[in-house]
DNA sequence: TCCTCGTCTGCAAACGCTTCCAGAATCTTA
DNA sequence: TAAGATTCTGGAAGCGTTTGCAGACGAGGA
């Protein structure tokens, strides 16, 4: 491994002729800068960024927290964050926080804290106002996807909206008997995503008059298998069946059209089924949804943290940022079937 | 931010004494140990991850190089290596890299070579002998997944035998008419797992006897909606029509099943269907598949570089790892249902 | 001609740790 | 009791960069 003295050796300057040449800082001549870089390819030098990093205060790391990797809206939020980290020049490192509480700790206690990151991309991750506290108390910068969080700037869809969004389109079809298959509130790890969409379906039914059953939602968890079994445990009743379904999530969307293709009901004769994200599987399913785009989610973060980093005096939104999710009509929801008598 | 000597003068001790008793390397004292210790907590302090590696040439980062992330086997991979790493005490650095021949120079000419990670993960990423060199050539420890690779050590299943497996298990249920849905051969970016999976195949079929048609293999992506078209073609078409079908993965035997599901072919009745993978869709399914686990296969490689970080002389095997694959017998596959006439 | 200004370069001082070395204190053993 | 071994601690050198400072040089303006 040879060290910048030999780069300097060789292309006959000091140590911070190279540096500077290497970097692009402060003033070098072009004819030095080239013998600077042809020392340099021909040693196969590379600077070391633990050096560097010492004395800069810099790593060009930033760490992402994420509960889930192998789901989709996460896969894509990390494709999202890791191209556009990639592209500026940062490296990626990658924190998968699963909500055991035990872990939490040691991501607070234990890497938060240690000088490794230069800024940090919270992904659903809810905390404590203690914890935000202690999170700027480092002084890097630092993004959310999901939120709001006090403090930190956070962007997502408005959760709220898109259940209504869901609710409403069903209703304007002219359902009025309309369940609701979301996840458990109890167990949401993000931020209230779950009892997020369950208000929005709410809201549009109280605004349409239509009283709102305590039956008319039911819990499952994110997972085509899992939606899969509660469909048909919904379908499975005919007394139970509604004209339509708000899926809380596509996954879940999926499961139930399973459900009903199993129980030999038709989506969209017998049943309506509206689902949220936009998910790959979406469009074979004929499935109407609500897009979002966690990808794209990841790179505006990204560009936040990152032009905080680089922009000195420059800021994000200090509020939470909500994205429009608009509403993609497929073949999974229509009219409900005229009434037989 | 303090650094170690605010810890120093506040336990009354020397800088060294607290490098030592914070890393638990070399003689301190309880008394003095305890101390440190509290002085440090009492100041919050962290050591400098960019100091300490700059004096003891250890990162403590994996670079994990994979090419997808938002599916499931890529996804499972990175979640073992993940929860592996952090156990140790390592962080994961992420890189992306897609197939893109600009991307793969990156890597090379820029991040591997980069002082920023004390050994490489790759997973799925096909190189030269000359790069593999390159490789080497960092001195820091590398394992792959998949291969085989020259000169490092990797971990795959057996992709010939799990093709033959799968087939072996259509024909011993009497089936003669037997097709195969798999990879492109000229897409793929993994080591030939196309066709290895597809030469398995080929194999299991000419013990058996059975002529090698042309047309009995089809190319598709690896996903389920791609594999649905293609599955809707080949069973549209009676005449051509097999009666069971190993598909190369589960994603694309689901696809099939759906597609046969459209067109009213009872599966396993019409049709008998076998993927690989054991996807946690596959339940649901009820498909039968070849099992394997990417969240131990990520467990096994980060065994492997870590070992070799920390004991000295100890290095993993020289040569390719074979993993078991075994058969999980569901639903989807059958006797073919006896000819008429 | 002299002065200023912009460009270019080198010296040397950090950056915050770890670790070698040597010395002090305590303990073992002959 | 002396000599050696073991445990504990501090001083100081270094790890490989970046950067403030100062000096040198040439060009342009007065």
């Amino acid at each position: 491994m040879s060290g910048i003295e030999d780069v300097a050796n060789l292309a006959g300057v000091s140590k911070a002729t190279v540096s500077r040449a290497l970097s692009g800082r402060g003033y070098v001549s072009n004819d030095t800068r080239l013998r600077v870089s042809q020392a340099a390819a021909s040693l196969g030098y590379v600077v070391s960024s633990s050096a560097s990093s010492l004395v800069t205060g810099r790593t060009n790391n930033v760490g992402v927290i994420i509960p889930v990797i192998n789901q989709w809206f996460f896969g894509s939020i990390i494709e999202g964050v890791e191209r556009a980290l990639l592209d500026r020049g940062y490296d990626l490192m990658l924190y998968n926080l699963t909500k055991s509480h035990e872990e939490r700790t040691r991501v607070f206690e234990y890497f938060l804290v240690r000088k490794r990151v230069d800024a940090v991309i919270a992904v659903t991750l809810e905390i404590t106002p203690e914890e935000t506290q202690r999170l700027l108390a480092l002084g890097k910068p630092i993004a959310g996807i999901g939120g709001p969080l006090e403090g930190i700037p956070t962007l997502s869809i408005d959760d709220v909206a898109a259940g209504r969004l869901a609710t409403e389109h069903l209703l304007l079809l002219g359902h009025r008997d309309i369940m609701h298959v979301g996840g458990d509130i109890d167990e949401q790890m993000d931020f209230h995503v779950h009892s997020k969409r369950l208000k929005g379906y709410m809201e549009a039914l109280t605004e349409a008059g239509i009283p709102y059953d305590q039956d008319s939602y039911v819990a499952t968890r994110f997972d085509i298998p899992s939606a899969y079994q509660v469909g048909k445990q919904i379908l499975g009743d005919p007394r139970r069946r509604p004209t339509a379904i708000f899926a809380a999530s596509d996954e879940v969307a999926i499961g139930v059209i399973l459900a009903a293709r199993e129980l030999g009901i038709s989506v969209p004769d017998d049943l309506s089924v509206i689902g949220i994200d936009n998910h790959p599987l979406a469009e074979m399913f004929g499935l109407t949804s609500i897009e979002q785009r966690p990808d794209l989610q990841g790179e505006q973060v990204v560009e936040w943290v990152i032009r905080q980093l680089e922009e000195p005096g420059w800021s994000p939104p200090k509020r939470h940022t909500v994205l429009p999710a608009t509403l993609i009509m497929r073949s999974s929801t229509a009219r409900p079937r005229p009434r037989l008598g």
